[in-house]
DNA sequence: AATCTCAGAACTAAAATAGAACATAACATT
DNA sequence: AATGTTATGTTCTATTTTAGTTCTGAGATT
């Protein structure tokens, strides 16, 4: 699964975390692994994140985390160890979901950056059901009226369809993605806000893509 | 994970958390850390917010609160750590918590039978704060207006006391629970709904008992 | 020869600092 | 109820330092 130096680095950050607490910058990384260019360190993190093995907040420096460590530590004991008073549950079991905040979704204005993973959200498993799910928070007042307040955090199901009367995040003509219910009337597509001061919008079907449809919302006060 | 500075500043909150009580003020960490000027703290806060370790109540002063410690800070309880890559689940276990559904609650008619806990409801620690909370299931339509939908889950803080404006669970006469924003005019309280169709029930203070403030909401769809 | 890995440098982006002005909350006083 | 005071938090602009990304070419490996 990972390369000897994939490995290093891993145990490298995973030790300096649970030491310090710290994450390691680039430069740090790269006299710890004995290389002269921190270019080294750049596509071994890269190799690291798609293998999962860290996950990194996009644009922040030293903001890494170690979600898991290779199997060889993990195979022997896997099932159902008590160890002292804590008895470890395994990946599978595991009681909460973090899933990624992809900024603020508004009437009228894009999502800012779907791509980037500012932040994760951890959500109990009760609240989202099977498939992928993202988050969004939401800004204005265009959906007031189904109790959905600028602030909230919305749980997005990732899907291409849904069905009338869903409330869906809808991205009109690639590059505007607003939170509405979603009503078809034949070939076009209505997004109606839940604001009276706010109007529907009636689109071709062809100009609107479906990014999924909501599934939960959290608030706090 | 975090900056250095990050760090420091995280660490300093905690303990101050826990020797006094008391969060320090931006003043105080900024001496704390040695600047010059506070709007670095203000920064650094952000950051540890974004992150995920601290929880900030909005426009309120000295109101930090410490969600999550770098595994670093648990060496206090070094005798309970499971040596090895285990530790990294330890943190995952800490990351949910389980609060008692005391059933439900509705406009004009008690909670039934508060004292029973019939079932749990996990929620993310970033969803409420310290101290004891409780949930409860919302039925009717009373506060619809504020954005609380009949079915939604509603967090609440158990408290004796509330600030004017705050939405709290208030029991009457020792009988009758509502969700009601809460309103102090001299000697009397006034429960208030979030709905044309509900009427504000004007009460003695001596007939009103607060039994907790409203701290977050979870609605799935 | 094709692929992988790394060094080095140039470039871009974020973090940290500072100082001041502004905003808000809580409390005390008129 | 209105006013003032103090403590506290927020925002802005500007500058410096630190950190992360990308690209090119050289050598090592397959």
């Amino acid at each position: 699964m990972l390369t000897p130096k994939q490995h290093d680095l891993l145990m490298f950050i995973h030790e300096r975390l649970e030491q310090s607490g710290v994450s390691p910058s680039f430069d740090e990384m790269k006299d710890a692994l004995g290389l002269r260019s921190k270019s080294g360190i750049h596509r071994l993190i890269t190799a690291l994140e798609e293998r999962g093995f860290i996950r990194r907040l996009a644009h922040r420096a030293r903001a890494l985390e170690v979600i898991k460590l290779p199997d060889v530590y993990n195979t022997k004991k896997a099932d159902n160890v008590i160890v002292g008073p804590f008895r470890l549950k395994r990946q599978e079991e595991r009681t909460e979901v973090d899933i990624p905040l992809h900024g603020k979704i508004a009437a009228g204005t894009p999502i800012e950056a779907l791509e980037d993973v500012d932040r994760f959200v951890s959500v109990p498993p009760s609240m989202i059901g099977k498939g992928s799910h993202y988050a969004l928070e939401v800004s204005g007042e265009s959906m007031v009226e189904a109790g959905i307040l600028d602030g909230d955090v919305v749980l997005i199901e990732r899907c291409e369809a849904a069905r009338d009367g869903e409330i869906v995040v809808a991205l009109v003509d690639d590059n505007e993605a607003t939170l509405k219910t979603l009503r078809k009337r034949g070939p076009d597509i209505l997004l109606e806000p839940s604001n009276r001061d706010y109007q529907t919008q009636v689109l071709p079907a062809d100009r609107v893509r479906i990014q999924g449809r909501l599934a939960g919302l959290m608030r706090r006060y």
